[in-house]
DNA sequence: ACAAAGAAACCGACTTGACGGTTTGTTTCT
DNA sequence: AGAAACAAACCGTCAAGTCGGTTTCTTTGT
């Protein structure tokens, strides 16, 4: 009990707060926002609903801060496979397997749960899409530096890109309405021999990225 | 005065409940599901809450019949969409510039509050699976009867059909966090370009979209 | 034809429960 | 001792659903 009760002021609430945003985070995704409330997040935390608003004044800031986590450790994540990457342990279809897969988990369920949200609530919008800016961002500069070594057009790049995003993005909608695996996988190998295909006429190199180690 | 006063129950019921359907897909859309409430469907419908109540046992049956229309009506949409395809009113290009502001309208946004909600609650999504598979199935008639004259494989035509319509959602969403219309526009003309790529390739055949990679 | 009886549409006050936020009290660190 | 972390009882608000009563239409008996 000592190691608990030895611990300084800063690492209680540290741990609280993440005990509380990452509860926040489970909820949302397996709960729903509608069904996500305060009472719920704290028992789910195992701390006292009291804690809870000692710590985030309301339960908007709480939900946002959770939600920034969420988009900044997505971020980290795909810094992560950038690096992978560039180091080879990866090649572009590996690439796009990890990022359909980030679109078709908690990652972008939790976020689904708040784009209606922020439809209608300013200040929540604005934070999202500073977060959200930011994951784009670092998937532009991966993109960018992977497909402009293979001689693509800068409007290439940016068109692959944000296709393959919103691409990822409906399927990731259509789950909730369409269980079905082998559809996702289906359409995912679909579009990355296309993309192989669009690039193939602006970057003839591309091709030999994107076959090295794919055929397994 | 007369005109009012002499309607048959019937009319008066159906009036009424067309009111409020109405005005449930009106609160849906403007306010957002989190902020639409009985009192104000009411309110905006010009009904009372005891007509509101008289007429649907719970906000859910209210909700899900409203929800039911607004894809019915596009399901009819896309129909008579079919007809002017076949009549050569509208091009191939027109069918998707209608399809795509469909999906970036208030039928998207609308159905996303609910997809949401539909992932934790049993019976919406089953009602929700079943006529949004109508609507997917009248698109894939239209899409099949357009593409099958091309010469492409069935197995094509489906995936050239759920990457328009995943493609279409992705983007849909991503205007709620990116007002940016003209980038939209590029987005779409891309993929009509490329649709269209594919169709003039190799005369009537359409490549081989899904064997190239996945092939296996 | 028409009045009475019945059914359906409609209304609004009331009940109940839950949620977020506040306040007050207790423990733990500095 | 004093401040911060934590806990728990409390309060105001609000939404969904219930219910008795009223109005409007429909059926039926004469």
């Amino acid at each position: 009990m000592q190691a608990k009760s030895r611990r300084t002021q800063e690492e209680r609430s540290a741990e609280t707060r993440q005990k509380l945003i990452q509860a926040t985070l489970d909820c949302l995704y397996e709960e729903g926002a509608a069904r996500t409330t305060t009472n719920l997040i704290a028992e789910r935390a195992g701390v006292s609903r009291g804690a809870l608003t000692h710590h985030y004044a309301s339960k908007e800031d709480l939900i946002t801060d959770a939600l920034v986590k969420l988009l900044r450790d997505a971020t980290a994540d795909i810094r992560r496979l950038a690096e992978r990457l560039r180091a080879e342990e990866i090649d572009l279809d590996g690439f796009l397997d990890a990022l359909c897969d980030m679109f078709l988990g908690h990652l972008l369920m939790v976020t689904l749960e708040h784009v209606t949200e922020a439809r209608h609530n300013e200040s929540l919008r604005g934070r999202m899409v500073d977060v959200v800016k930011q994951f784009h961002a670092e998937l532009d500069a991966i993109w960018r530096e992977f497909f402009h070594a293979a001689g693509a057009s800068d409007r290439d790049i940016e068109t692959t890109l944000n296709m393959t995003l919103c691409l990822f993005r409906g399927m990731g909608v259509q789950t909730v309405l369409r269980d079905d695996p082998p559809y996702y996988v289906r359409l995912r190998d679909a579009w990355k021999a296309q993309l192989r295909e669009m690039l193939k006429r602006d970057g003839p190199k591309i091709v030999q990225l994107t076959s090295t180690n794919a055929g397994r």
